[in-house]
DNA sequence: GCCCGTCAAGGAGTA
DNA sequence: TACTCCTTGACGGGC
């Protein structure tokens, strides 16, 4: 028997005015006249954004999630470079523990996943720092929520630079450069245009990082389609983690916008994953990513339930959400 | 209250 | 070499 367990990304599409990102550039910043009070300015989005984001995790607890992305916009411009005189950490202490304290109470899975400008296999090292930069502040984060860090950061192999092997090589190359507290942090994920499932492998079996498998990215680019033939080599590359395997769920837009995301899941493309993957392991966590956040969570929820399929298989046990 | 340009980032692709 | 596009949600000016 395999528990599936589904979470959503960042934000959510039935809570209203909760959104975990609202910002402010550093054009807007730079405008303002007095700097002390556009720091305050700064803090006060980012008390927001750290207040929603519990709203979010009390929806969450509320329909029965426990697996959730958080944003990685929490506080506004906290990695510019003119800013790091700024100590944003301790300025939202409270809040920040509020989170992990909440999490941890009811045994959520909370993450990040950095944008995909933190490469770490870039050749270029003013790029590289920024990338140690922006990983040092989910570091920071996590660990003010009071959150063990162990693989709490998704990111991609970096760029191809012309040269995928010699990409890779370098990626583990940097690899060695990387603080260890942040190596602890981070999960690789195949991606929909340069690395495959068999590219992320090699490298997470070469250095001992869990592999979020993402197979909306995996029917966009790979060596083989069929991906069954890897699961036990994606399974064990989470030998060593103290959370459960992960997985990225997504829907094509269409045929001709194939790498973007649908508005929601596909649920006969996820049936058909839950089958094949049902009773290789004990628990799967699915990050549904849909344009429709929990409204798509909460459809496919309402699909399964209706679906003859899954009724068949008793012993499959999915995190329930009441809608 | 809606529309649309702008903001930010690194890499890929094109001229 | 220089540009445009990709992606994302939010912001804010214009109407």
């Amino acid at each position: 028997m395999t528990i599936f367990r589904l979470g959503y990304v960042a934000m959510s599409k039935t809570l209203e005015k909760a959104s975990p990102s609202q910002t402010m550039t550093y054009t807007r910043f730079q405008a303002l006249p007095d700097r002390e009070a556009a720091i305050r300015k700064l803090e006060a989005i980012a008390r927001s954004n750290l207040h929603n984001t519990l709203r979010l995790l009390r929806h969450n607890q509320a329909h029965g999630i426990k697996f959730f992305r958080m944003s990685s916009r929490l506080v506004p411009l906290a990695t510019h470079e003119e800013l790091r005189d700024w100590r944003y950490i301790s300025a939202l202490t409270e809040e920040l523990k509020a989170i992990g304290d909440y999490a941890k109470a009811n045994e959520m899975r909370i993450d990040f996943h950095p944008d995909h400008f933190v490469v770490i296999n870039t050749p270029d090292k003013e790029v590289f720092q920024r990338a140690m930069i922006v990983l040092k502040y989910h570091f920071m984060l996590l660990h003010a929520m009071g959150v063990d860090p162990t693989h709490r950061c998704v990111l991609h192999l970096g760029g191809q630079y012309q040269d995928k092997e010699h990409a890779l090589e370098s990626f583990i190359e940097n690899w060695a450069l990387v603080p260890y507290s942040l190596q602890k942090m981070i999960m690789i994920e195949n991606d929909d245009k340069s690395f495959t499932l068999e590219d992320c492998l090699y490298v997470c079996e070469k250095l001992n990082i869990p592999l979020v498998f993402d197979l909306h990215h995996h029917l966009a680019n790979h060596r083989d389609v069929n991906w069954v033939n890897e699961w036990s080599r994606v399974v064990d590359t989470w030998r060593s983690s103290p959370l459960p395997l992960k997985m990225h769920i997504s829907s094509p837009k269409s045929e001709a916008n194939f790498k973007s995301h649908a508005d929601y899941i596909e649920s006969e493309m996820f049936l058909d994953f839950v089958e094949k993957v049902d009773g290789t392991i004990s628990q799967v966590d699915c990050m549904i990513e849909a344009k429709q956040k929990d409204e798509a969570l909460f459809q496919l929820i309402k699909d399964l339930r209706d679906s003859p399929t899954i009724k068949m298989k008793s012993n499959t046990t999915f995190n329930w959400v009441e809608v």
